[in-house]
DNA sequence: TTGTAAGCGTTATCAG
DNA sequence: CTGATAACGCTTACAA
């Protein structure tokens, strides 16, 4: 028959403990944890010494358990490489935190399978609320997230069928408004650099279309080139452009870095920016202040739509009535001297 | 036939559920998901069956209160904004997401305080591990750690005194060789672009010093500037230089935003690099590469040393043997145009 | 304001 | 290979 020990060896200290050092029973160590002021002072002063002088650590996962509430939110992002969602992730700790909750990260690469099986391990943990940085998702996942009764923010773009909430902009609109803006600034032969298997960037694509269609003026395959991530993408792009279509005037990037690859190539050929060739990237960087000439861009709130999306979480999670269920935080066009 | 649907409201299945449709007994339902191979093949098709019919969510809080097994890891960063770090939780997450476990995230801002706070908050999610990207702690911190008895690896540097498990490489030495280096090739004046409140920058620091004496030199003060985060701290950099030591011949940065703002700012006001000015970087970032001229570098293990933290952790969680509990990956001078 | 009893949903253990 | 039972450490609901 099992012995019952105060003192387990590793284990970590129980909260019975600390009730018993502290004289009172395991719920008013409970509360004096979780609402501190229902719980007169001076008992109060008994527990969070004894919870000190044991070194006890206050046990979540039985918490949530027990509570059926968890302070974990998790978080699923495209990529985990890509320094732009680190101002989201940042926004999103910077609310979440101060208010008791952790982040939970993980990465979809696009692909909706991936998606699925990270939503679905992140379910497992019972989370207590999901950002997803996209807007497709498989039916299944989608199926698991209305089943889940789970608080979700959509982050992305803006949805066709949002699942709950959304707090973002429209990829399609924001490139559409950069490419009239290149128009016009006079700027006749706009290029778009495009990422493959990126949703958001063909969202951008549908974009520009939609510019030139407003300007009378066909898409010209040439000039729309597919490169690969990363500073080389946008030295392919301007490879391929004097290539393809060497009369090319602009060049509207679908990324932040693939604009200061473009136009780092283009110094390095010594084609004068924006002289010979302008350059207007879809999403703005500290970076792009700092090249020469500096780019123009789109600048994206990042860090609000973190904000915002923490809060809209927060007080789905409090019940806490909320005006709207999606929010379309826009965009702006900064002007450089790239254009 | 109308789908079973479970008698709870938004609550979820339960196991018991499951275990029910199938005609087994809960036991047999827990076996068939952790260990799919203690169940006879038919069992197990008619558990799944019951799973997915019913859209059961496996309970990870449960499981891990339960077996005291948690699935989860947590990362704590000095900083979510700092692209460097990006590549690091990316090795974290290849490694770690097959292997079953999830990422936790917190940002320590380099504040022991706040540090010990997150470390307070992991290890309240019962987390399985724990990864700390600096080597100062509080002693509080240190004690909640070796009283947990969690595995824990630390990331930023080679510590004096390890809590558990290093995989780093060392910034002093690193910084020390970077000069060296400098000096091999003939730099003479070489000035060092540190970052206030950062403990590793501090370390670099050293590392010049060090280098300088084993040449020699008397460590300047006018060669030793302390600027701000950001391209905008290498632009500082650059004009305190000229302002306080306008003779210096070449300039360590350290880091790698630094540099590059170094070197834009250089580029901006035609000095010449490296005839002017030679610039060196702590830190490689693909940036170094597409910049004019490119920026001679140290190359870190980013990537492995993500790796190889995830799979030490990994080891340990499972009781492996481990051979080595201190890893010091090193690092690599990349010399390019910009010296 | 504090305490008692009954779960929360799973797994360890051991028996069959 | 499968099942019964007792935890895991805490909180809810209610009683005092």
């Amino acid at each position: 028959m099992p012995v019952k020990t105060s003192s387990r060896g590793g284990g970590g200290v129980r909260m019975h403990e600390v009730a018993e050092l502290a004289g009172v029973s395991r719920m008013t160590v409970s509360r004096a944890l979780n609402h501190p002021e229902k719980v007169k002072e001076k008992v109060r002063q008994r527990v969070f010494d004894a919870v000190s002088q044991l070194g006890y650590v206050h046990n979540h996962l039985a918490r949530s358990l027990s509570s059926s509430k968890s302070n974990v939110i998790g978080l699923v992002l495209p990529s985990l490489e890509n320094s732009i969602f680190a101002q989201t992730v940042k926004a999103f700790s910077d609310v979440l935190r101060p208010a008791g909750f952790q982040l939970m990260l993980a990465e979809s690469t696009d692909d909706p399978k991936e998606e699925e099986a990270v939503i679905a391990a992140f379910l497992a943990q019972r989370v207590a609320g999901l950002v997803l940085h996209s807007t497709r998702h498989s039916p299944a996942a989608i199926r698991m997230l209305r089943g889940a009764n789970v608080p979700v923010i959509e982050n992305g773009d803006m949805p066709v069928e949002p699942i709950d909430m959304v707090v973002s902009y429209s990829n399609r609109a924001a490139a559409k408004a950069m490419t009239l803006h290149l128009a016009r600034l006079g700027y006749g032969r706009i290029a778009f650099a495009s990422l493959a298997d990126n949703p958001r960037a063909t969202e951008r694509q549908l974009g520009y279309a939609d510019a030139l269609k407003e300007l009378g003026q066909e898409v010209d395959p040439r000039r729309i080139v597919s490169v690969s991530r990363g500073f080389g993408g946008g030295a392919e792009a301007i490879a391929q452009i004097e290539r393809l279509a060497p009369d090319t005037d602009a060049l509207f990037c679908a990324g932040d870095v693939l604009a200061v690859g473009a136009l780092l190539e283009c110094n390095r050929r010594g084609w004068d920016v924006p002289g010979r060739l302008a350059i207007a990237s879809f999403d703005d960087l500290e970076l792009m202040r700092h090249v020469n000439p500096a780019i123009t861009a789109l600048r994206l709130p990042r860090h609000e739509i973190g904000r915002r999306s923490a809060e809209m979480l927060l007080a789905r999670i409090f019940d806490r009535d909320l005006p709207v269920r999606s929010v379309d935080l826009g965009f702006e066009i900064v002007q450089r001297a790239s254009s």
